[in-house]
DNA sequence: CATGAATGAGCATTCATTCAT
DNA sequence: TATGAATGAATGCTCATTCAT
């Protein structure tokens, strides 16, 4: 008889305690982040905590398919555009924007910490994954359309946008002089000469993999 | 009753932890990195392991400074080179072959799961520092000689490479398929290309800070 | 608003949880017996368990007592019988034959585990009791008729009568040889050894106490 | 050069805990002896505790192993001996002396409470068996000089004789009116009767399994 | 009554660090 | 100096129990 399992209110629980998480292991890295200060960030007893992640790498792993989630959902919002370099330099930029919310790159650090642990690097994958599945499309269509260069496979381009974004994301943390607002404009120019590839009036490549 | 340390053999003992420590720290990360698998590595009791460093901290401490310490060696061996362009290459490619030690990223990531830690902060500041150091008077050399653009303050182009070479081992580090040897030559091309800046024949330049 | 409790309902489910408590604890033991995997066993939320019992001590209670009830009317079923040596080996083997019952033996050793609970402990003399005033009138016309040795008390005798029952019990929970069916009529003929006593032909007793 | 482990050190340390676990074992049980109160009665450390014992529940397998090394040492002592049903009544008369310890039966309570777990079962079932082992020769030679019932196979005595003890000390733990003093003689005579086996002038046997 | 989410006291266990030898 | 036994604070996690719905 009696209803019970609000599914709304358990997502909506699940969810506070994994921004709880992740502002705690940006804060203070994974073994800093004891679940008692986690659960005091989310307003929770340590009970409730295990009720809703089995084990605190668990919540990492949560936190890990929220970030895969979300650039899956990128993904279909891009259905339909015709512009494949700048849909590439939209998201380099949305990526550069990440880094400007303190808790992405802190988070970030903190599962480099525990990237030994096998279920943290298979989400890791995971999440490299989606990114890849993302950008490939988009950088074989500006190939075909001659926007991207083809001197380079499509998912090695994508893997060098990856390096971009992770490195200037790596440099917002660590350098207090390398600022979002600051880089941004640069990230992208760096990002569409990568992308255009070597001027090539001579037909010759000067790169080559 | 005098007990004299022979300062030479206490040396190498503290680097025989060090190496241990940086063995153990990349493969588990830092809190999987207990104090017993050190020495275990190490061949030594607990005990000797206190001898030489008061803290587990001040281990990773020891292996940071004596990266910092690699670096500045790196800058005196440069000394009288006349070439600008060709040392900043030189050094990003130096970077790019660190990261086939599989050491090296191991510890990075360990490192950068404890970077909350004052300490360790300071000294990755420190590193950070000392890498500056090394590639500015180079850059400033480049652009005086023409070889490197000057749209961009010097400190800046700096920030940048360290950024590539930043990106580059963490891309080592997470992609199977990204090998220091299938890569290095696009980081030197792309480094090249940032380096020269955008082509500026007409006067303009593309992207400006 | 009134909330009539159908007494008989009570009761069921009542009974369906002790004999889900009882499965549970004969398979894990008191603490490996969750009040959660009760719960489970018995098919009923955890809220409702203790709207039955208060704690899970109480649980253990309820079930001991059970016993305790089925010992009293065995009594009962007794009333008229004229052959006291036929009903305590009758009795004898009657509990003989629970230990065939794998909750049984397995509840037993769960319920010693927790003998230290005072609570326990008195259940425990008072089924002890019940069994004793089972045995005692037993006992007591048998040695008036002649059937039952005289050297000892009654009391004592009942105690070595529950001694075998509580071995034979413990030997079928610890050896897969030691079978019910295979040993329960070597228990008949060892109890009625110890009933008849030492033979006295010559008048004298082997043993006093 | 440091020369360290004193094994007899080691070895006082260990029984030291073993004896404090056996103590409190007996008096809370399983559950109720944590560790905390091991460490205290055996007035060490909680650290202390797991240098010489990985999990609590191996510390209840080091004191079964000890009863079973002192039951394989009974055995030795014996060498030599020529009169068989002595030798098997000075054994339950030994085992009747060890129920005069409070804290064998309660131990044995303990234990009863986890006997789920497989490793104290098969620890269980070990001593078990290191008593038969102990038993059988003796049962044997007792039924070659005719001193001991032939109508039961020798491994089949053993066990009944084990459950008479078993049912002693379960005894001694329940029932505060039969205690070991007052018993002893009565369980010997049992046992004796038990091991002549029933009076065969005759020729017939009464029990046959 | 029935439910199960929430609670937090309590526990086993880990591990950096100390110190007597 | 080298050792490893000893320490105990700190942590992740469990589970009996409560209570709003």
């Amino acid at each position: 008889m009696a209803r019970r399992v609000d599914p709304q209110r358990h997502e909506a629980r699940r969810l506070q305690i994994i921004l709880a998480g992740l502002t705690v292991l940006a804060e203070r890295g994974y073994e800093g982040a004891t679940t008692a200060a986690i659960c005091r960030e989310a307003g929770i007893g340590s009970g409730t905590f295990f009720h809703y992640f089995a084990t605190k790498t668990e919540l990492v792993l949560a936190i890990l398919e929220l970030g895969t989630a979300e650039t899956v959902e990128k993904a279909a919002a891009l259905e339909g555009r015709t512009d494949p370099l700048a849909v590439l330099l939209e998201l380099v930029g949305s990526w550069a924007d990440d880094a400007a919310d303190p808790r992405i790159p802190g988070f970030v650090r903190a599962v480099a910490g525990v990237m030994h642990l096998p279920a943290v690097a298979d989400a890791l994958a995971a999440d490299d994954r989606a990114q890849r599945d993302l950008l490939l499309p988009w950088v074989e269509r500006g190939q075909k359309s001659g926007e991207v260069r083809t001197d380079l496979l499509p998912a090695r381009i994508a893997s060098w946008l990856a390096l971009l974004s992770g490195g200037f994301l790596e440099r917002v943390a660590t350098d207090p002089d390398f600022t979002v607002d600051g880089e941004r404009e640069l990230l992208l120019a760096t990002a569409r000469d990568f992308l255009v590839g070597p001027e090539t009036q001579d037909g010759t490549v000067r790169a080559s993999g």
